[in-house]
DNA sequence: ACGCGTTACTAAGACGCGTTAGCCGCCCGC
DNA sequence: GCGGGCGGCTAACGCGTCTTAGTAACGCGT
């Protein structure tokens, strides 16, 4: 089987030296001086014998993993959902190879498991902690207990760092967009319920874009989702029914959720974008491949998760970092949102005048 | 800031007991007896101290991280592209949770970085290596020095444990169900290069469909996608371009590059499924929303990730396991695919049966 | 009542392996 | 002859785990 592991000893032994002065050479410390002989005489032992240090050894002398947690606070439905998180993992991976960090997945549903002891027991040095809800007491006690924590996210009376797309600007970038467009009566269907501070912020985006131009939000055009298209589905219906007349356009604040909400009109024998305009949110990778190609808001997925493990390697070194990074998000202009036109029948349509396709 | 931990000699001392017996008592040994009231002195000065183990030292004492590494050997595109990436890392930390492990993420473009070092140096018990290539002479070489590795994908030639799907089967299921439908020309478009072993399965099983039926693969309806729905809408307008006629039904062994050809399609005013049927593989949660709702293949992506982990860590347990595991894959109905009709016209055309939504 | 073999329980100490504080010997220069 | 680097070593440390071994109590035979 697997050949017996050579230590520091080992190579020790036959460099001809302590395994301090091993341990110095391997480590490149220039605070002490070796003369390049006796490098090379360590450096050559170390290769012959194949040898590499023995992590939880190091780790415990060390003090430190070299390790951080990315724990997912989201439900696995949710996460099935987030298109993005993958891109998320990837930057965060990406960080913490850049620093020689290695990332250790948590995934703990809402309100179940805890996660307190990936740091006591020092499994890691610190944690990503995504999308946590306000009633997260573990996360509270842990960063008041000094450990290293990042959030991503956004949580009221948080105190310590956190990295977040900026989401209200977003949702402000989309409503403008409809705005522009020429369109009034705007409906919001939201990303998930609004228990999520993410919901919230976008849903105060379509607000305030509304408020821009004079007009006021009207609760029969908003609807909340539930993170899933099922859920958009079902929230288009709820606005068809009980909205007076079809709303010239909706802003769906999310990609997927969009979907669900097509699927709906389709239904209803509405045309996107000649009967009603669409504007989604995250620009997941599908959207420029929908029927019609979803304009929508790009979220910064890779980057955010970058941001947030770069952040999170600089406090665990100790130094001092922005209290929040706030990212930004950008309008992807597709086919599902077009100009407000009234045709002689007086019914709402609009004239495509491009197609993007792809990213 | 952060506390100073106690150790289990403060737990000894507390208890007045000696460390050893600490440790017999909170790993609950039962080889060993240890009367009700010691038992409880132990577990109480452990409550009140707060008492967890230091991970670093306990792997150090016992040989062993409870720790398993996921490497994903995709590049970062194709694992944007893989919508099912997730829920094979949920599975896999499922899997490990339940049996008391963890998850290290490690993502490595092909050909690039090494992973040997998470077992060489202990900072995992074992691998589950996705989707390696077959030139990846680091797999072979830490399989053949008797690590614990689990495959996740297919590789010829690779001699341990493995996990997958059934492929072929799965595009079987699929064109059968084509040919079930009354189309004789099917083309078929690829998920990915036929250097991987999944796209080449996945052929096969088209292939050995049509011949099931005494017909013959027509080169020209073929063509290699790579992974994103760009690939796809390259694809399908290739086919299109080569083929004398426009064939009765697409076989597209991705989801997500069906999308693709659907947009493709529709630039050619092709309508999906009146003019040409399409059935794809994959089930992505979107595929229920997209227009028209994609019929495909279901791949249990979360049971994967699942099994692969839970065979992994038998696999570190010493205990024997299956060589390759390979999982069923189930055909979900939906719009994409209809019946073939031929109208007066001489034209193709479908009657749609039934509207089945999600998944 | 005594002796001896057992059990039952618990302790001491080595061990795993790298890191690091502290110290020593040597050679150089003055 | 002495101070000061340079080069490198010794030994302690971090913290559980596990082997070995010891003590005390208990049973049983006589």
């Amino acid at each position: 089987m697997s050949f017996k592991r050579s230590t520091s000893a080992d190579v020790a032994a036959m460099a001809g030296v302590s395994r301090t002065t091993v341990s110095f050479v391997l480590n490149g410390r220039t605070d002490i001086a070796i003369p390049p002989s006796t490098r090379a005489r360590v450096l050559e032992a170390a290769a012959a014998l194949g040898y590499t240090p023995h992590g939880p050894a190091r780790q415990l002398a060390s003090g430190s993993t070299h390790r951080i947690g990315l724990v997912l606070r989201q439900s696995a439905e949710q996460v099935g959902g987030d298109a993005l998180l993958v891109d998320t993992l990837h930057g965060v991976v990406e960080a913490a190879r850049t620093s020689g960090y290695r990332v250790l997945v948590e995934s703990l549903a809402p309100g179940v498991g805890s996660y307190a002891a990936l740091l006591q027991a020092q499994h890691t040095d610190g944690l990503i902690v995504s999308g946590p809800r306000s009633d997260d007491h573990e996360l509270r006690d842990l960063v008041a207990a000094g450990y290293p924590i990042v959030l991503q996210g956004d949580l009221d009376g948080f105190s310590g760092p956190s990295v977040d797309i900026d989401n209200r600007s977003g949702a402000l970038l989309a409503v403008r967009h409809l705005l522009s467009l020429g369109h009034r009566r705007i409906a919001c269907i939201t990303n998930a319920p609004l228990a999520y501070t993410a919901a919230v912020a976008r849903l105060a985006g379509y607000q305030q874009a509304l408020a821009e131009v004079g007009l006021e939000s009207d609760p029969r055009l908003v609807a909340e989702a539930d993170f899933d298209p099922a859920s958009g589905h079902r929230a288009i219906h709820r606005i068809l029914d009980v909205a007076q007349a079809v709303p010239d356009a909706v802003f769906v604040a999310s990609d997927v959720v969009a979907l669900g909400v097509l699927a709906g009109l389709r239904e209803r024998r509405l045309r996107v974008p000649e009967d009603i305009s669409i504007v989604g949110f995250d620009d997941i990778s599908l959207a420029g491949y929908v029927n019609p190609g979803l304009t929508t808001i790009r979220v910064p997925a890779r980057e955010l998760g970058r941001v947030a493990g770069a952040a999170l390697i600089e406090r665990i070194a100790g130094r001092a970092l922005d209290a929040r990074i706030v990212l930004p998000t950008e309008l992807v202009v597709r086919e599902s949102a077009q100009p407000r036109m009234v045709t002689s029948s007086g019914r709402v349509q609009s004239m495509p005048k491009r197609h993007a396709r792809g990213p």
